[in-house]
DNA sequence: ATGAAAGCGCTAACAT
DNA sequence: ATGTTAGCGCTTTCAT
């Protein structure tokens, strides 16, 4: 079924083209008679507009792309990944516009897929991972003036970016006042030294957890290193007044690769079954583990919602677009 | 930074822009030097020609989908689908194709994103979920005369409809095999009697578990019901003798669903214990489940990579596609 | 309110 | 080997 044109109705209406396009723009100079005729005719014949001809005459793609991060292992590896996906989708579409998926992996020539699709401006705006926001990525987008929208908290020190985010500090401080509410009043937190240095979130969810702390007087512990904890519990096994008091009895993990790291390491450790742990973000099979694992809920879905919803902003040059837009979370069932 | 077009190109070079075209795309009718020239003065500027104008005068799109089915759980719940993606899109960058995601989600407007991206012909090509491909979305696109391929096996009695799909049957078989070289004897299969009605792809695990069975001389039991189990257990706890051969040592799950309905049940049953359970397809967590799983690995990356391929091939008019490709798989770790 | 014509950036058939 | 010209399907200015 070859496609019918723009000139092949107006052909059949025994209008101009230029008629055609304002009915389908919307124009309103143009007769209540003639539209009508025009859009039976359109309807009729299942006319679409060759949105490929739309966009070079206006110059858009109507397409905005969203780039996924395979070496944050986390984003793909995560199934509820994909709520992100669904949020910006709903967004998009509503916007009728499509949905550009890239990766920034290097193709086999020089250039990575990301880089390609700025540089031939096959988008007309873009969501990507924040960490995918380098000095290199920034720059290029700039230059070919790409608007662009982070997912989490953007920490290149540079104008005129905006992100989306979980709010880590708050998720730090309910998942803490959760576990004083089940009782528990040696709560200790774990994360990798480097990874608090390296992820502004961890450094959120434990300043999360350090207010919440702080506010019912209780210890604030940092655990940086899992030896730490295999010798508190050799400790507590050794002690012979058995005096809990400093020992943990909640562990918050701060991200999931440090949750199945105690977990892994709990094979030859009898520790776990004294110690209630707590983690960030639900995951597959939570509630199958040997031993039940606390977490709070991101809004992913959310997050997608408010991601693209600031891309249309963007790229519709609007007024007063936040720097950013912070995502509650809250405790999962 | 506004972009170059060929015409400032050409200029640039003292040459018609038809030159600059050929110089583009390869063209041997032209001479060493005014190619070296021309492709200097690109670099020089960071020429890219814009693929839209290019799309519409090759009238393409540069672009292959590829269709989500959120409707379909197992498919986006499994992370492991993300493999697939990879797969394709290995292929497409190599292809210097791009990749659009849609679902088949109801806008809400009255048409679907699938259903846009065909009748727009958005893409030059598709692949989708066979489970996507019913008697409808087969007409659009045989309609809009849009090459696609299909993952998973094609149920659809239609011309001209090419899948690849794991080869469930193989799957089934080596499960088995494994499981009777761990020592079991009485191995039984559970698959919900409605959904070995549905997916094909369970009838055939369990074609390829009663091959072995059969080749062993052992016998063959399909459950298609979970109370089924329960009442066997209450049995053999009750049987005096403890005679074991009639019930089962080990059991496959014929999807993850049924083994997660199996693991749920068993936080008030004991039998578990005394079960050794497998599954198709790896999941997530699989180690840290309270009782060990085996399974069966799905190379679904290279499913992904053979559907990418097979699709070029479709839109390329090739000769000699097969009309489906079924991939192998192998007993996981 | 409608038509005529130029142009978006590129390719391709036809000249030379 | 290179230039000329006519599209690809649509929008948009400028007439009328």
């Amino acid at each position: 079924m070859a496609r019918m044109t723009i000139q092949q109705i107006a052909d059949l209406a025994g209008v101009n083209k230029a008629t055609v396009s304002r009915v389908i723009n919307g124009n309103s100079n143009i007769s209540e008679k003639t539209r009508l005729r025009v859009e039976e005719i359109m309807k009729k014949h299942n006319y679409v507009p060759n949105s490929i001809a739309r966009g070079l005459a206006f110059n858009k793609t109507f397409t905005v792309g969203f780039c996924f991060d395979y070496t944050d292992k986390q984003a793909y590896a995560n199934p509820f990944f994909y709520k992100v996906l669904q949020g910006i989708e709903e967004i998009v579409y509503n916007h009728d516009y499509l949905f550009l998926m890239m990766s920034d992996h290097d193709n086999k020539k020089r250039q990575s897929t990301f880089e390609r699709i700025v540089v031939e401006h096959r988008v007309d705006g873009l969501i990507i991972p924040n960490t995918l926001l380098n000095e290199q990525n920034y720059e290029l987008l700039v230059k070919h003036n790409m608007p662009f929208v982070v997912t989490g908290e953007n920490m290149l020190p540079k104008e005129g970016v905006q992100w989306v985010d979980i709010d880590n500090v708050q998720a730090g401080q309910i998942l803490s006042d959760r576990l004083i509410e089940l009782g528990h009043r040696n709560i200790m937190i774990y994360a990798g030294a480097a990874a608090v240095k390296r992820d502004k979130f961890i450094a959120d969810r434990i300043k999360g957890y350090t207010n919440t702390m702080m506010r019912s007087k209780l210890n604030v512990t940092v655990i940086e290193n899992a030896d730490v904890l295999k010798t508190l519990n050799r400790n507590r096994l050794e002690d012979e007044h058995n005096d809990n008091r400093h020992y943990p009895d909640a562990l918050i993990c701060c991200t999931h690769e440090q949750l199945f790291e105690i977990l892994d390491w709990e094979y030859g450790n009898p520790i776990l079954s004294e110690l209630t742990l707590a983690t960030f973000d639900n995951f597959p099979m939570s509630q199958y583990m040997k031993y039940p694992v606390h977490f709070v809920e991101i809004d992913l879905e959310m997050m997608g919602r408010q991601a693209a919803q600031m891309l249309f902003s963007l790229m519709n040059k609007d007024e007063g677009i936040p720097k950013s837009i912070s995502i509650l979370t809250k405790i999962g069932n």
